[in-house]
DNA sequence: AGAAGGTCGTTTTTT
DNA sequence: ACGACCTTCT
């Protein structure tokens, strides 16, 4: 590692004019950590205690202080919440803080390895796979090596996305992985050994990285190329990392990367809001992180403004169920408040109208639809609810749910684009070649090595010729496609034009149904692209930044009441409404019915419970439907979540519904006395 | 042989 | 609504 040595602020810039009034608007507690001097920082905040509005005025006074904003760098948990905190921080200082470099992980690394990735082996337009992409490679090397034909039962392809993930995120080696978590997969370890090596190969040949290369890769490079990290880390004078709870040992490492030079890192965090063990995130990293970063400075903030005090008693009892405990109680200003409701409807299309119902009466009382959110473990558990409101004319965003990168239509769009981006991108390739007619996996793979063996003029006439005669027409009107968008400078826009006008029979013949639809999706689609400079960053956007089917459609809609939220409470982190909903509060959904033999599996769900609770400020509603629809296996009774059965009324109300016979059902008000 | 079409069983959370 | 798997068509 190079010597170090560090320059003192001269007397100019410790005078610094600061223009926000710094004390004035912040509690003690958050002067403290905006204000906090160089070197490592925790700040372990409690949920609703203004950690998002400390970290922006972190950036300001950082920037008022003289550190150049390029030189500063805001890490989190998704690109959205990037943009909102810098727009918030530029308000603030008319603008200054818009040059601050600020992402997830994921997209601050592919800026790295675009501009490095040469140095590792890689082509710098390399591509960059989905989990899907990801699982339909591994798919076609596991057909090739004959592991589809074995004789016990062979990891599927989304189930070898998974484990091969899981090694990298968590750290742990592939044996203790299937000991742990796959035992009926012991016996193929060496098979699965094999195939990880293959998909490495293939990645390396074709130019491609999935999610988990763009963090390892850039490791891999700092570690082998010294020069690099310390040119990359030299540029970083401060680095803020927040959501902490929620990193892996890889994110912890790019982290001591980052601040190898200057040694300022301010890393904010909760390890009672930690849900993302699934990715590989443990909590225990935020109290690693003063042993990573000797002399770390620990600061708390502990006021919560956000909740009422009776919303919080009910968030605090809950945690005190963990199995681990925290020592957190958290305390509000605002005494006063309704106590949180627990609401039993008899089915799923009950408890939607009770939803739907209530927000049109909080409605009424003058509270914003955007202020209130509905909040559900998996996405489609808010499916029913969905038809309610549109059957009442509730405008509503959902969170979480599908993503239009994951639609069908868009990633075939896209591959056209990847194709010409990276004429190597086997994957892309394949998704192109099988809308072809009369294009199955053989002919596809047989194509895709002939253009990928091509050293030079890949989309040559040459190329064409030497395609099997049926499809050498449409591969030739595929080809003249790649012609033209390859073109010097044309125009995004004109790219998805043309791609669109080949694509757009090809739609038509294969969702018949929904076309429509489709093709508006996809209309969205090339509006979006016209803001990018160029495809790579069109791309990247589309794989590294989620952009929510109807989020889309709320946009299109022009509707002067801006929408109700629904979400995944994964989505919602972070969020703060007025009045929240918690539905399909049930045992086998919050918990999991995946987690639920596994201590350490359920504390986390408990902790996805207190996460949905503590985004309320001040209404709570917790719903379960008492009997469920299941389509298969028909109706049955359903348990209430654990998590909630047994509360004290004085803490959790329970709150009667009642109908008004014969139909449609009535509810009757919150407080009927 | 390889593509296309039909049927059955199934759904965690995300960069 | 989607994928895995099986059957039928070219």
């Amino acid at each position: 590692m190079a010597r170090t040595f560090k320059l003192t602020p001269s007397g100019d810039s410790r005078k610094a004019h600061f223009t926000i009034p710094y004390a004035e608007v912040l509690n003690e507690q958050q002067y403290a950590a905006v204000t906090a001097g160089s070197g490592p920082h925790l700040i372990v905040a409690g949920a609703g205690t203004g950690k998002t509005r400390t970290l922006v005025y972190r950036v300001a006074y950082l920037v008022e202080s003289g550190v150049p904003p390029e030189n500063i760098l805001l890490l989190t948990f998704t690109r959205r919440a990037a943009r909102e905190m810098l727009m918030r921080a530029s308000d603030l200082l008319d603008g200054r803080c818009s040059r601050v470099a600020g992402g997830t992980f994921h997209s601050f690394c592919l800026g790295i390895l675009r501009r490095y990735a040469p140095v590792i082996g890689f082509p710098n337009g390399f591509s960059i796979l989905d989990a899907t992409d990801a699982a339909d490679v591994l798919d076609v090397l596991r057909t090739d090596r004959g592991f589809h034909r074995t004789e016990k039962r062979f990891p599927k392809k989304n189930t070898l996305q998974a484990m091969f993930s899981s090694v990298w995120n968590r750290g742990t080696p592939l044996r203790d992985l299937l000991e742990a978590d796959y035992p009926q997969f012991i016996d193929f370890e060496d098979a699965l050994r094999t195939l990880a090596h293959d998909y490495e190969v293939y990645k390396r040949r074709h130019g491609l990285m999935d999610y988990d290369d763009l963090l390892r890769r850039t490791i891999e490079l700092f570690e082998n190329h010294n020069n690099i990290r310390t040119s990359v880390a030299a540029g970083l004078r401060q680095v803020l990392v927040d959501e902490y709870q929620d990193t892996n040992a890889m994110q912890a490492r790019l982290v001591r990367f980052f601040a190898s030079i200057h040694n300022n890192v301010t890393a904010v965090g909760d390890d009672a809001q930690s849900i993302y063990r699934f990715r590989g995130a443990d909590f225990r990293n935020i109290f690693d992180f003063p042993k990573h970063f000797p002399g770390t400075e620990v600061l708390k903030l502990e006021h919560n403004y956000r909740s009422t005090q009776p919303i919080l008693d009910l968030a605090n009892h809950v945690l005190s169920k963990a199995h681990r405990k925290y020592d957190k109680e958290l305390f509000s200003e605002e005494k006063d408040g309704e106590r949180p409701a627990i609401v039993a409807a008899t089915d799923e299309q009950e408890e939607a109208a009770f939803v739907a119902q209530m927000m049109l009466h909080l409605r009424e009382e003058g509270m914003p639809l955007d202020e209130m959110a509905v909040l559900f473990r998996s996405s489609y558990n808010s499916f029913e609810l969905e038809v309610e409101l549109g059957r009442r004319g509730i405008p509503f965003v959902k969170y979480g749910g599908l993503k239009l990168s994951e639609a069908a239509h868009v990633k075939d769009v896209a591959a056209y684009l990847r194709v010409a981006e990276n004429v190597w991108d086997a994957v892309a390739w394949n998704r192109v070649l099988r809308l072809l007619p009369g294009v199955g996996p053989k002919t596809a793979a047989d194509v895709i090595e002939i253009v990928t063996a091509q050293s030079d003029d890949a989309l040559s006439d040459a190329t064409a010729q030497s395609f099997p005669p049926r499809i050498r027409e449409s591969a030739g009107r595929l080809f003249r496609l790649f012609k033209t968008l390859t073109a010097d400078g044309l125009h995004l826009g004109r790219q998805l034009e043309a791609i669109l006008d080949h694509y757009d029979p090809i739609l038509e013949k294969k969702h018949a149904d929904d076309f429509p639809k489709r093709r508006q999706d996809l209309d969205h689609l090339a509006g979006m692209a016209s803001a990018y400079a160029n495809r790579a960053d069109f791309l990247a956007a589309l794989a590294l930044d989620p952009i929510e089917l109807t989020a889309l459609d709320a946009e299109a809609t022009d509707d002067d009441e801006r929408p109700v939220v629904l979400s995944t409470i994964h989505s919602a982190k972070g969020l703060e409404f007025d009045a929240v909903f918690l539905i399909r509060a049930l045992e086998g959904v919050l918990p999991s019915a995946y987690a639920l033999k596994d201590a350490d599996e359920l504390d986390e769900e408990l902790r996805l419970l207190y996460v949905a609770l503590t985004r309320a400020r001040t209404q709570l509603f917790i719903s379960y439907p008492i009997i469920q629809h299941r389509r298969f296996s028909g109706d049955y009774l359903a348990d209430p979540s654990r998590f909630i059965a047994d509360i004290p009324e004085t803490i959790l109300e329970p709150l009667q519904l009642l109908r008004e016979s014969p139909s449609p059902p009535e509810l009757g008000p919150h407080d009927p006395g």
